[in-house]
DNA sequence: GCCGTTTTCGGCCCGACTGTTTTCAGTCG
């Protein structure tokens, strides 16, 4: 079992031991201890097989035995039984916004229910209503929460949100009740999707700012409206917003807060208690006692100033998930994040050629009239039919059409260049598409995989390194060909192809289409470790997804990842040095 | 269930909102 089956294991028995009523610290122990297994860097199995698992924080003998099993066996008897012992169903149920485990066992208790279906019915028939602690308004709101659930993924692509929330976020700049304003959440720590948009805004006008906010156009349904904080669900396609009004004083701490993440903020909490000071979204105060006394806070005008107190360098938002920013920020050793505007193109797109839109010279235009230095195109190779891939004679004529468009913006003294390359399939076996003859004749090669998505985890690796170990392979596109939100990843041994990578020089792409985002950002800091470059590429099919290179440089921020750990940083002459290899 | 430079027992982050209640439990972030 690999550890993200092991993790959704020990998240799965914290909600069994939820709906059991247990000590809800044992519970998050659990929930810690599945966190700490997926943000490892290492395999899971050689820790286990090391026995190691006990130098992991939270992993006491309890947790070490649990995970121990899985890891070995596959199989775990106190989670069977306690699985066992809850009527399957009532998990799901919990995921419906305003059921927690107590309610659910409510319901199930009083009425036998244990499945949303049945769930549906019963509110339908007004069987919930009368129950204590319920009445019409919970019956509404769980029948709207099984429609939403049906209608829309909880979940949404990072660059939707971004669109959605710009705009409001621009008016509420301009709101004259507005002094400070930002996202916060999940956005503004780019994660690649999210559940909902967070807005925060300093005002000595809280009502009316929440006023105008329960009021925007887009806005089809409010879902909570208090004096400081509002919840709506805004767009086509329902997107809750979140908006909190706090005073300016308040302002930073709260920005803090609501940026999260959760696992983040505790660790804060927690450095404060250490200091004898108390942090909340309202400040940082010198008490240990719950207060809100303005006599008693700290002045921070800014978040890097509560970082300052706590003694840490300013984390950027991306970086707050826990992931060992702490030990970085107070080590100094915190990297200087890479900006989208270093970025100087990308090197995987398509034209007309194959399943993109616009002639070659039409894009070296628009990418020129973006302030862009190079753009490669690589259009699909044969196997890829679907996307009418270029076979060797096509490939050869393209070739011969790039270097004229070249020759034309030469003439015209345009400081741009279009790049020859090939996004060439990886066949099963790992080898490629074309012949190294014709892959040594192009810029920029991409090997990507886009058919036989189901080999083992183990044949799929193999695949994968054979074809970085092509020395005419200049990066492995989309690493595990995942859809977010609608298809999985397929399994590769991420550790293995890092490590050839490193050996072969090859980079990896970062692929900035918003469905896609892969690699992953969990896993840039270790091929970081190991001196791997990172591609961030549009893999633009249309003009305007040139704007995926600000998405992607966002992720890589998540990543860790600097100017010089990007490839696509540089200008074009020292991208010629680069790929020069041994 | 985990943890410990006062502690091997008694803590574990904490405040807002909702819907149901007549003062609060449950949920959420």
């Amino acid at each position: 079992m690999d550890k993200y089956e092991v993790a959704e294991i020990l998240n799965e028995i914290a909600t069994l031991l939820e709906l059991k009523g247990e000590n809800p610290f044992k519970t998050r122990a659990y929930t810690n201890g599945a966190r700490a297994i997926e943000a490892l860097t290492e395999p899971l199995d050689k820790i286990v097989d090391e026995g190691r698992l006990g130098e992991i924080k939270g992993f006491g003998k309890a947790l070490q035995e649990k995970v121990a099993a899985l890891v070995e066996t596959g199989k775990l008897e106190y989670y069977d039984k306690l699985k066992a012992s809850v009527p399957e169903g009532l998990v799901a149920m919990t995921a419906i916004p305003g059921l927690g485990p107590k309610k659910v066992v409510a319901i199930h208790k009083a009425l036998g229910i244990d499945s949303l279906d049945a769930l549906e019915t019963a509110c339908k028939d007004g069987q919930i209503a009368p129950l204590s602690g319920f009445g019409k308004k919970s019956e509404t709101k769980i029948l709207e929460g099984i429609e939403h659930s049906r209608n829309y993924a909880s979940r949404h692509h990072l660059d939707e949100a971004m669109l959605l929330a710009e705009p409001i976020l621009d008016d509420l700049r301009a709101h004259p009740d507005t002094i400070r304003c930002s996202s916060a959440g999940s956005l503004r720590r780019s994660k690649e999707t999210v559940h909902d948009v967070d807005f925060l805004v300093s005002s000595r006008e809280p009502e009316r700012i929440i006023d105008w906010f329960v009021h925007q156009p887009e806005v089809t349904s409010v879902l909570a409206q208090g004096d400081t904080k509002a919840s709506v669900i805004i767009g086509r396609k329902g997107i809750q917003a979140d908006l909190r009004v706090v005073s300016d004083a308040e302002f930073p701490s709260a920005l803090a807060y609501f940026t999260g993440s959760k696992e983040h903020n505790i660790v804060m909490r927690q450095r404060a208690i250490e200091r004898g000071l108390r942090l909340n979204e309202y400040g940082l105060f010198k008490s240990k006692e719950e207060t809100r006394d303005p006599e008693l806070r700290v002045n921070c005008a800014t978040e890097e100033e509560i970082f300052r107190e706590l003694e840490l360098d300013y984390i950027p938002p991306e970086l707050r998930e826990d992931h060992g920013e702490f030990e970085a920020a107070e080590n100094h050793t915190l990297p200087r994040l890479l900006e989208w505007t270093d970025l100087k193109g990308s090197l995987h797109n398509h034209s007309e050629w194959s399943d993109g839109r616009g002639t070659l010279r039409e894009i070296a235009d628009a990418m020129s009239d973006l302030g862009l230095s190079y753009w490669a195109i690589t259009d699909h190779s044969k196997s890829s039919f679907q996307a009418n891939g270029l076979d060797e004679k096509r490939l050869r004529q393209q070739i011969k059409a790039i270097a004229e468009v070249n020759q034309q913006l030469e003439d015209e003294g345009v400081d741009f260049r279009l790049l020859s390359g090939t996004e060439a399939d990886i066949h099963t076996d790992g080898s490629l598409d074309f012949d190294d003859d014709l892959l040594a004749e192009l810029d920029i090669v991409v090997a990507s995989i886009h058919q036989s998505f189901q080999l083992e985890e183990k044949q799929m690796t193999e695949r994968i390194i054979k074809a970085a170990s092509n020395p005419h392979v200049h990066m492995i596109g989309h690493l595990t060909g995942r859809l977010l939100l609608s298809r999985e990843a397929y399994k590769v041994n991420h550790q293995e192809i890092i490590d050839t990578c490193a050996k072969t020089g090859t980079w990896i792409e970062l692929n900035a289409s918003p469905y896609r985002l892969d690699m992953d950002w969990r896993h840039w800091r270790y091929a970081k470790s190991k001196g791997v470059k990172c591609v961030i590429n549009c893999d633009a099919h249309r003009f305007e997804q040139a704007g995926h290179l600000r998405l992607g440089a966002n992720v890589a921020r998540k990543g860790w990842l600097t100017k010089e750990d990007v490839v696509n940083t540089r200008p074009l002459k020292e991208l010629w040095e680069l790929q020069v290899r041994d």
